[in-house]
DNA sequence: TTGTAAAACTACCAAAAGAGTAGGATAAGT
DNA sequence: ACTTATCCTACTCTTTTGGTAGTTTTACAA
């Protein structure tokens, strides 16, 4: 039960490109935050396609934000990564677990799943920028 | 990030332990969960090394639960099978993440660690046996 | 005391996921 | 044309996970 690299990693570029004033390349993103260029291809990539960031080709390039950095959570960062944010199989809405109707194990679950998501969802790259999170911290 | 079938197993293993008036064998709650009884070895084996639970041995063996349904949360069998409910790396008390100075993720994760954390604490077996967790669902 | 049933313990394996690398294709300045 | 940076695909290596197999130990019962 872990995040996974991309999902934290995509959270820092994504608070990069969230601080700037101007675009940022992607190269800087990389040498700011320490990451493998090559590797922050992948992740980019993947908040790119997620509609998350965008940017114009060519030498005056750079990748900014799609939208207003209080309109992007962090829920919308890891969905860039995985599809579904599913704790446990069983709540896959592809899988019907057969026991689901006597599982009392089952809410457990669920109830999990349901407040990691409303986490995600209530935090906002401003948020963060702003130091809000830390407040939950102790 | 998902939940390990042992930690789910281990759960539906604990309730089924919880629910018997009596001791309940091993082979039966492999059977009465379809768990292969083999693979539930090891996680009886960790759910009895983590004092959750205890057997006489023999024949009239069988095991039960070693302090009240209400005082046995999601939180202790989690740990059963991982000892460190960590969903990041940089949260670990062991790894200390050179960034942890400057970077803004952080805060967000250890949130996120936190908040799981009180829910699998808010979690009993006895609130699961009476369908409390059902509540949060909706 | 011997048989037997169940749990304990150890070792192993296969599949999947995760983390990261490599390299060529493409597009847009200069 | 040359360069620079992104795009895109494929591949590799490592770790984790899920699960099986087999042997040992314990304790009861005939």
């Amino acid at each position: 039960m872990k995040i996974s690299t991309r999902t934290r990693y995509g959270l820092r570029a994504m608070l990069e490109i969230a601080r700037g004033e101007s675009a940022i390349l992607q190269k800087d993103i990389a040498e700011n935050q320490g990451i493998s260029n090559k590797y922050l291809d992948q992740i980019v990539h993947s908040l790119k396609t997620a509609g998350l960031i965008s940017n114009a080709r060519g030498k005056k390039s750079g990748y900014v934000l799609t939208r207003d950095p209080g309109k992007i959570t962090l829920y919308d960062i890891h969905r860039a990564f995985d599809p579904e944010v599913c704790l446990v199989e069983c709540l896959s809405e592809n899988i019907k677990c057969e026991l689901s109707d006597t599982c009392q194990a089952q809410p457990v679950w669920s109830g999990l799943n349901k407040i990691v998501i409303d986490y995600m969802r209530s935090v906002t790259l401003e948020s963060v920028l702003k130091g809000k999170e830390s407040l939950r911290n102790k």
